[in-house]
DNA sequence: CTGTTAGCGCTTTCAC
DNA sequence: GTGAAAGCGCTAACAG
């Protein structure tokens, strides 16, 4: 590294035979200062290339316009997709976005909550782990002046604002869509007990179901632990060979759902004709499976946009913390998986 | 927010009574220091939970412990899990990661490369978009003493330390596998011309037929734009139907070759027996496909893992700036889309 | 309109 | 072993 030594203030105040608050001033434009002063040090700085040291001035104004996201996974089609609008929004507002990933592990995320806060972010983003559920690394931020914002993954232990995506009325407008196709037998493969999200789609299918009218058998429901294809084939197998089988399964999210068709295409059991699939998360996948897997979208990039601006708002002041809870509708994308009468769509 | 005054040093200093050097050497257990007082202090800090000031340990040390990462798309399969690399190597030397994306444009490249240096981080890990080329603002950075270092997707006219793909290799035997197994008329569906990693693919390509002496018909090659599903049906019709069909393509990456193979069930051509297709980069979705997808994988995580460490060496000075080119190596992964002949494999 | 001064919290040299 | 003091670069209150 060459490290040229980098011009001050200091240096331009003596170099232009002013004080150095004149030049801090005449930088920023201050009334105070005279036009032809502001013209001067303003043009000496633009010559020299002069760039305040950000250090001392996040330093000076105990603020670094940086912000903390962390989630389980970072490769994860709906977690990258949260990132990428929080990054874009927080672009639009001169703050950049520090990231970490939790894997799921609840030590991990203490970690990383630690390293947010000795590097110093003005705030944090949280999707938390499966593990986590007291969250008093995340209270401690919070104690330490640092507003925390929950999205996605979140726990009603931890008192901050939050942003979630409706999972009730998502699962309640994906298993209506199935019963308005004409299925009759619906299963559910559900995540883990613990989990609020899986809880609460597991919640809006029975709730569809009831409105309905709808036979419910309780060996419909599966739960899922890993949440992967292998288990969404596991169970349609299951579900198939059992001895009430259902006409169409109502996925916890498009991997398992693809578990699931497989099982089904190698079973050459006809979708959508004689069994319905539907998944959630509308992931990159559900559009390029065969035949097109119906989901339940869920504005991963509008969350991660809307979280962020929550975050800056606060920290800009424009906006009292208040810990409200903002929910974010889902989009049902129907396509080929249950499509078995068209006509009604 | 209730901004609990934090302590300082210098209450701790005046708690105990010592001077508030003392108290920071302590806390180090500098040797000059009393086991006593060392012990004395770190007591008092641990009970009242002292937390240095990274701001100001930053600003004095001219140091952030941040290191900058743009990538050209967050939500991407090799790109996040390139990053997800980079963050965990990071978070192993106990750095932080700011992630930002270009969206492949340059404007927004060089928005990112000035926030970043605003937000001082110490040094920038960028995979350049495809608009750039002189990559002025990244020698800015440089300039700045900020360490830069390419990867994946480079220019050989910025003068950082690399790492990528060896594409040439990757795409050599991919298509020397494609010939091993029979088939005799190799298309590629190729990326853009002005990027470097297209033509390493290509060039891989050629030169694999060259050294087994196959037919090479220049209709067989096909420059894609967008590298979307879409284009890659398109070429798959275009060869198919073109006076001298091929017997297998070779697709720039996964997405091209995931529309190519739609295109052969839509027309009912066994895959892999009378065509076989073969994609680049081994995404999630090259597994999950019917029939599995064949692909060269770049191991991003691996890339992640070397660009951060290599940089944060650097930064440690552990090890001088030189400007060397880390190649990594690929791994083809067979699946059914090209076992033809299995027997051979 | 401009300069002086103090200070943010921490590290580090130098002196005792 | 410990303390005093300087200083990192910038901002801002206060004084003129």
């Amino acid at each position: 590294m060459t490290e040229k030594r980098k011009l001050t203030l200091k240096d331009i105040a003596k170099e232009l035979n002013i004080s150095v608050s004149t030049a801090s001033r005449a930088l920023k434009s201050h009334p105070d200062i005279s036009e032809e002063t502001i013209r001067m040090v303003k043009e000496f700085a633009e010559k020299h290339n002069y760039v305040p040291n950000a250090l001392a001035v996040n330093f000076r104004k105990n603020k670094t316009y940086n912000i903390g996201l962390i989630v389980p996974e970072l490769v994860h089609h709906f977690f990258s997709t949260v990132i990428s609008g929080a990054i874009n929004a927080a672009k639009k507002r001169r703050y950049n976005v520090l990231v970490s990933q939790s894997n799921d592990i609840l030590e991990d995320e203490i970690t990383a909550c630690r390293t947010m806060l000795a590097s110093s972010v003005d705030g944090l983003l949280i999707s938390i782990s499966n593990e986590t559920l007291e969250g008093e690394h995340i209270k401690t931020l919070i104690e330490e002046g640092k507003p925390v914002i929950q999205f996605d993954k979140i726990s009603d232990l931890i008192d901050t604002p939050k942003v979630i995506v409706d999972d009730f009325e998502g699962a309640y407008k994906a298993v209506s869509h199935l019963i308005d196709q004409g299925y009759k037998k619906i299963a559910h493969i559900r995540g883990r007990l613990e989990v609020k999200n899986a809880n609460e789609r597991a919640r809006g299918y029975k709730k569809a179901l009831e409105d309905r009218g709808l036979e419910f058998d309780p060996e419909w429901v599966k739960v899922c632990s890993l949440i992967n294809e292998q288990e969404g084939y596991d169970f349609a197998k299951e579900l198939l060979e059992g001895k009430n089988p259902p006409d169409a399964i109502f996925c916890i999210t498009d991997l398992v759902a693809l578990g699931v068709l497989k099982f089904l295409k190698e079973k050459a059991v006809p979708i959508p004709e004689e069994m319905g699939v539907l998944g959630f998360s509308n992931w990159k996948l559900a559009e390029i499976v065969h035949p097109g897997l119906s989901s339940v979208d869920q504005h991963g990039y509008f969350m991660g946009e809307t979280a962020a601006n929550m975050l800056i708002s606060i920290l800009e002041n424009e906006k009292e913390l208040v810990n409200e809870t903002l929910e974010i509708k889902t989009d049902l994308i129907i396509r080929d998986s249950t499509l078995k009468n068209p006509s009604i769509c």
